[in-house]
DNA sequence: AAAGGATATGTTCAGTCAAACATATCGCAA
DNA sequence: TTGCGATATGTTTGACTGAACATATCCTTT
């Protein structure tokens, strides 16, 4: 557990993967969550203890990916600048989510047989 | 790609996180298959294009991290030596293979729903 | 007893990837 | 017009990882 936000690590990590190198996981997901939330790259980075750099170039990467950009962002003004998610952006990351629970859920037994077949019982949450 | 086993890469890639370090995904599951249909884990470490070093060192690490090891191996003998999945190998194989077709059917809508926002469209299979 | 094939491990080396450091630019507000 | 905060990129450094190389051991077969 490297950053501080006290986020329980899900035991079930979802990584969809696109033709050649570009796919899309648990990392850009929170990214782009947090892009939402804060308006700005560089604050959603500091957010999960992400450099402006690394989030800058996944933002870039995710951009790339799909048919329309996720995140615009605009450079000076008032408050030095900006980022939001455009509608493409909100529409991946609400079927990224969704993803998530419905496959928790439907995974739920599977999971829980393989957890019986763990050791260290004790750090079972 | 880089073996040669002209496997299509699965769109959706699911991995099982366990407590700090231990975890379950497709190159481990894949490995414990070969070894099941090998006998061998250098066979099954060549049919994957990885190395006998890499594959004992994952066998280990599977092994670790659950109750009952998953994988047994012999020493010396007619043909040099072996290794078998345990019943805890199969179960744990079996578990997982099961938890991908599940998650794949369940997560369908979703995935499509994102694959429709992908750019390179040419490239779907 | 010598060979052979596979397991079992240690060590060294190179490539990759992220962190860190460093600028440059932008546009509003004071 | 100067400062600020955020975007936008390039460069360098360091850590981690896997590849490659090197042995050692085991036990059946010949």
């Amino acid at each position: 557990m490297i950053d501080g936000t006290g986020k329980t690590d899900p035991s079930l990590r979802i990584r969809i993967v696109f033709g050649d190198d570009a796919m899309l996981g648990p990392g850009k997901a929170d990214l782009l969550e947090r892009i939402r939330d804060t308006g700005s790259i560089s604050a959603a980075g500091r957010s999960m203890a992400m450099s402006y750099k690394r989030a800058w170039l996944l933002v870039e990467e995710m951009n790339a990916a799909f048919q329309a950009p996720l995140v615009e962002s605009a450079r000076g003004g008032a408050k030095g600048g900006g980022a939001y998610l455009t509608e493409t952006g909100e529409a991946v990351l609400s079927h990224y989510r969704k993803l998530e629970t419905i496959v928790a859920q439907a995974g739920a037994a599977q999971i829980e047989g393989l957890l019986s077949l763990r050791s260290d019982v004790s750090s079972r949450k």
